[in-house]
DNA sequence: ACAATATATCACCAATCGGTGATAAAAATA
DNA sequence: TATTTTTATCACCGATTGGTGATATATTGT
């Protein structure tokens, strides 16, 4: 009637760990990290409270590592694939755009995690910018820059933009239904509509 | 030893009720909107709680009073001001644009409006969108619309993408102090760098 | 001077916040 | 089986939250 090597013990300290990590992200998800209060957290996580401070040593440990847990532009990093053009960087830029377009809008959790970004000034979220700087400035240096040379600064800028822009109108499309400069984005002809729009920028900045 | 006319009188609702919409917007734009609980905000204005449920009703209709009290985008509407040149909106989306950059920079209270914006879905919050949205469709339909014709809405996608990019990069700006692609955006040789973007890419849209 | 009214303060409430020491219960070790 | 260690719960703390009824004080009208 036992089972043998299966078996896992009712009382496992990181299976409980998890639970509070999964704890945190069903709340970002659903409230927000406004809503992240210890005691919601524990009565999620179906656990006393006592073992976040057992366990992570306190809300905030615990925090930053659902953050490090979460490796948010893996998905994004490995998505061109494809052989790489030489082509200065276009094919490969504008692939990127539009797979972080799709993909923030996809992961409501990073959207919150981006916002929390612009609110706190949260020490495991610095991490998450460098991980997405550090990134960048792989493609800046050893493709772009070399292309675009004295104006090496001209296209960062505009990637910049278009990044920027691209995290605002996912978050504000799922926050908002009302409309953006008339565009509907949540639908999928307002959101192709910006692809385009994407595309069409950068095809013009490689002219 | 009586002053006769100019003399205010110690107890005045109209000037109470001030004190708690300036205080509203001093809590605002030291803590941002999560700071803003009723005893910090009576503490604030030097009044007791009580005061804001007889004169607001309470804590959300004060808010709201204060929302509808700022008119924040009076200033970049009358920006233009010189004669409407005849090319389709390029120079006046340009200095749109330009305007808008600075303008948020500067009024942190906005920033933290338009991320609260992409956080709750007040009611009070929606008007400011839609004032933004009605203004634009005031430029979109009169002028750019007629000049772009069937591609107006790749138009509107380019603005909807360089209006929020401006939004994200200012706030980022703001709150965090490290590089975005590479560029300082608190420096004037970043932000130079990005209107320079900016001035390109309206000028390439019209090309 | 007196009464009526508008303005503002105070004391208090229940609910929730983050946090902790004592203790129970399960699991591992002997 | 008995003991020790790990895992988890419980009861409680002080501080803060939003909110209100009773009361005091200032202003106005008679």
């Amino acid at each position: 009637m036992e089972q043998k090597t299966v078996v896992k013990s009712l009382r496992n300290k990181e299976k409980s760990k998890q639970k509070f990590l999964n704890a945190v992200e069903k709340i970002l998800h659903t409230k927000g990290f406004s809503g992240l209060k210890v005691n919601d957290i524990a009565r999620t996580a179906g656990l006393d409270k006592k073992l976040i401070y057992n366990y992570f040593g306190g809300k905030d440990e615990l925090i930053d590592e659902y953050i490090r847990s979460q490796d948010f532009w893996s998905n994004v990093k490995d998505e061109p694939g494809g052989p790489m053009i030489n082509d200065g960087g276009k094919t490969f830029s504008k692939e990127m755009l539009r797979a972080q377009f799709d993909h923030v809008f996809k992961n409501k959790e990073l959207q919150k995690i981006l916002l929390w970004g612009l609110i706190e000034n949260r020490k495991s979220l610095k991490k998450l910018a460098n991980d997405r700087e550090e990134n960048g400035a792989l493609l800046f240096e050893s493709i772009t820059d070399p292309h675009f040379k004295e104006n090496s600064n001209r296209y960062r800028a505009i990637i910049a933009l278009l990044i920027s822009g691209i995290y605002y109108l996912d978050i504000y499309a799922t926050t908002n239904d009302c409309t953006f400069c008339g565009l509907d984005l949540k639908s999928t002809a307002g959101r192709s509509e910006i692809e385009d729009a994407i595309s069409f920028l950068i095809d013009k900045t490689y002219e």
